[in-house]
DNA sequence: GATGAATGAGGTTTCATTCAT
DNA sequence: AATGAATGAAACCTCATTCAT
C-alpha cells in the first residue's frame, strides 16, 4: 500500500539496496566479513564501487545494516510466532521452535551470519557493532522467559529452573539442532528431532 | 621431571613459544584473527617481528598452533573427566559438565577462540584450518554419545532420543550456561545452574 | 588513424601503462630487477603504489611485460630488416646489422635489459620468465641462419661453417661492437667498425 | 711448499674459506646473487651463519671475493696460455682459445658468474663491485690486441681492423661458442666449432 | 673462535575509500 | 546520480646482520 505511494526514485533506491544486500549476504555468509572485499560485493551486485558508498558510509555500515535487517526479519517472525495467542504456553513455544526452523531453513546463509553475531564471532568486526543485535536477542529471550513464567503461574509447568534459563535452554537446544541440520540436512532432520526433544522437555517440566 | 632433563636451550625455546602464545591468545580472543597484526603480537610478546617467524611459518600457522594447543588441553581435560570409570554413566557425565566449567572458567579467553572454531566463525580464516578441531570435537561428541548409549543398554536411561542427540543437547546446554556465566559471572553461576539443569535432564531420561 | 578511434579512456590507459613502463625501464636497466622496488617505480612514474597493481598483477608481471614489449619491438625491427627482399643475401644481413645498431643506439637502456635476458642473467628472476624471449631470440637466429643457407645454395657463400654458427657468429660480433659503443660511443663508433667487420666477414665467406 | 710452512690455524682458515667459496659458487651460479641467502650458503658450507661473517664483512664482500677469485684463476690460465712464447702469434691465439675452453668447460658454474660480471648483469649488485674485474678483462683484451698488433707488425696479418677490435671479435666469438656448448654440449662441441671458426678467421686476416 | 637466536629495516601486496568525470 | 581509476595506509613476510653465550 504505502510502498506504491513512494516516488519512483525512492522505490528504485530501495530496490538497489536490496540487490546490494543480497550480494553481500551471499558473500559474507560464505566467506566471513574480512574475506569479502567491497569490490567483490559491488561486482556481484552489478554496481560500481562508488555506488555502494552512496548507499552505505563504509563497509562496516553495510555489514551492520545487512545483519540488522536479517535480525529484524528473523526476530519479527519469532515474535509473531510466540505472540500468537491462539494457544496456550506450550503451543506458543512450539510455535516459536517451528518458526525458527522455518526461517532458518529457508535462509541458510542467514544462519551463519546470525550465529556469528550472537555467538561471539562478531568480535572479528569492530567492537560495538553487535550491541543492537545482542539487545534484540536479549529482548526475545526475555519474552520467551515470560511465556515460561506465565505457564508456571498458571501451574502448567513446574518451577524447576528460573524461566530465563528455561528460555536459554530451549534456544540453545534449537540452535544445536539447526547446526546439525545445516551440516547434513538429510541425516539430521530438524523438525523430527526437535519434536522429540520438545516432548521430552515438556514432559519433564509439565505438572501432571 | 622430564622437563628438567631438557637442555637449557630447549627449555628456553619452549618458554618463548609460550610467551608468544600467551600474547597471541589475549589478542586473538579479544579482537579476532583479522584484527590482530603480527606486529601487534610481536610487540605484546616483546619480541621482534622476525622472531615470530622463526617460531611459526606464518600468521595462520601461529593461529592454528595456538588454537590446536588450547583445544588439545581442553579436550584432554574433558576426556579425562568422562573416562573416569570410578562412577556410573550419570557420574561420568556430571564429571564432564563440571570439568568443562572448570577449564573454561579458568581460561576465559580460550572460550571465545574455541567457540569461534567449533561454531562456524572459523570461516573467517582460510578454509581447512578448522577441520582438525572439528574432528576432535566430533570425536568427543561420539564418546559422550557412547556414555549415553551404555546407560541406555544398562537400562538406566530411557531411549527417548538417539544417544548422539543427547550428547549434542547436553553439550549445547553447557555451552549456553557458560556463555551466560561469561557475560555476567555473578548473576549466572555456572555450577549451580548447570546442576539444576542436569537434575532436570536426568530425571527426565531416568528409568524409575 | 586507428588510435584516434580508441575511446579516450582506453587511450589514457595506454598512456599510463607507457609512463609506468618508461619509469620501470629506466630503473631496471640502471639497477637491475632486485634493486628496484615497486615504490621506487611508483614514485618515478608519479603514481600511487596501488595504481601499479591495477596495471600489473605483480612486480614480475610488470617486468615481464616490459621486457617482452622491448623484445617484441626490437625483434620486429630486426625481422623487418632481414625480411626486406629488395636485396640479395649480403644486403639482407647488412640491413640486419644496421637495424640492430639503430634500434639499440636509440634505446640504450633497452640494451642492458635485453642482454640480461638473452645472456643468462635472467636467472636472477624466477625461472621461466625468460623462455619466451629465448624462443624469440632463437627463432631470429634460425632466420638469420636461413639467409646464410640461401646464400650458400645460390653459391654466393662458401660453406665453411654450419649456417647456424655463421648466424651465431655475426650476432655475437654485433653484440660485442654494441657493447663497446655503449661504453664509449665516441671512441667506438658502431657503424664504422661493424662495416669493416662485415667486409672482412663477407670477403672471407664469399665465393669469388 | 710455502703452504706447508703456514701454521695449522692459517691452513685451516684457508680451507674453510675454500669450503664457503665452493658452496657460494654453486648457489650463486645456479640462482643468482639475489636469490641466494647467507643462511643458504652457511647451510651448504656446513658453517654457522656467524662464521661466514667472521670470514667476510658482508654478503657483497663474499660475492666479490668469490668472483675475483674465479676471475683471477681464469685470467691466470688465459695469460699463461697467451704468454707462452713457444709459438708465433697464431699459435698464441690458438692457445688462448683452447685454454679458455678448457677452463670454462671444467668449471661450468664459473661461466654464468663470469658472464654476469663481464656482460652487464652485475648491475644487479651494488655499483662498483665489478670495476676490478672489468679492469682485469680490459687488460686481457689489451694483451690479446697486442698479440694481433705484433702479428701485423711482423706482416703475418693484414691490418684490416684495429688490433683491439680483432681482440674483441675473437673474444666475443669464443664466448658465443661457449654459450652454445653450455646449452647443449653434445650438439655444439666447442673445440670443433671453434677450430673451424679460427681457421676462417686467420685465413681472412692472414697475409699470403 | 664458533655459534645461531634475535633483530628490524624494508620489500611486496591488498583493499577500503575518495573524487573527478 | 553513477562511475571506477587512483590512492596510500597498513598488512604480511624475508633476510642481512649482530652479539651474547
Amino acid at each position: 500500500m504505502e510502498e506504491k505511494r513512494l516516488p519512483r526514485r525512492e522505490r528504485e533506491k530501495i530496490a538497489r539496496r536490496g540487490e546490494i544486500f543480497a550480494a553481500a549476504l551471499d558473500l559474507f555468509s560464505e566467506k566471513g566479513y574480512h574475506n569479502v572485499s567491497m569490490h567483490e560485493i559491488a561486482e556481484k551486485a552489478e554496481f560500481a564501487i562508488g555506488t555502494l558508498y552512496k548507499f552505505f558510509e563504509n563497509k562496516e555500515a553495510l555489514y551492520k545494516a545487512l545483519v540488522m535487517g536479517q535480525a529484524l526479519k528473523f526476530h519479527d517472525e519469532l515474535n509473531k510466532a510466540i505472540d500468537d495467542i491462539c494457544g496456550d504456553e506450550v503451543q506458543r513455544i512450539r510455535n516459536y521452535v517451528r518458526a525458527k526452523g522455518e526461517v532458518f531453513m529457508q535462509n541458510t546463509s542467514m544462519i551463519r551470519l546470525y550465529f556469528a553475531e550472537t555467538r561471539g564471532a562478531s568480535f572479528n568486526i569492530k567492537a560495538g557493532l553487535d550491541t543492537e543485535i545482542q539487545k534484540m536477542y536479549e529482548d526475545f529471550l526475555q519474552k520467551l522467559a515470560s511465556v515460561f513464567e506465565s505457564g508456571i503461574k498458571k501451574k502448567r509447568f513446574q518451577k524447576i529452573l528460573d524461566p530465563y534459563y528455561l528460555a536459554v535452554a530451549i534456544d540453545s537446544l534449537t540452535n544445536a539442532f539447526l547446526f546439525l541440520w545445516l551440516g547434513n540436512p538429510e541425516k539430521h532432520p530438524y523438525s523430527e528431532n526437535v519434536d522429540i526433544m520438545m516432548k521430552m522437555f515438556f514432559e519433564n517440566i509439565a505438572l501432571r
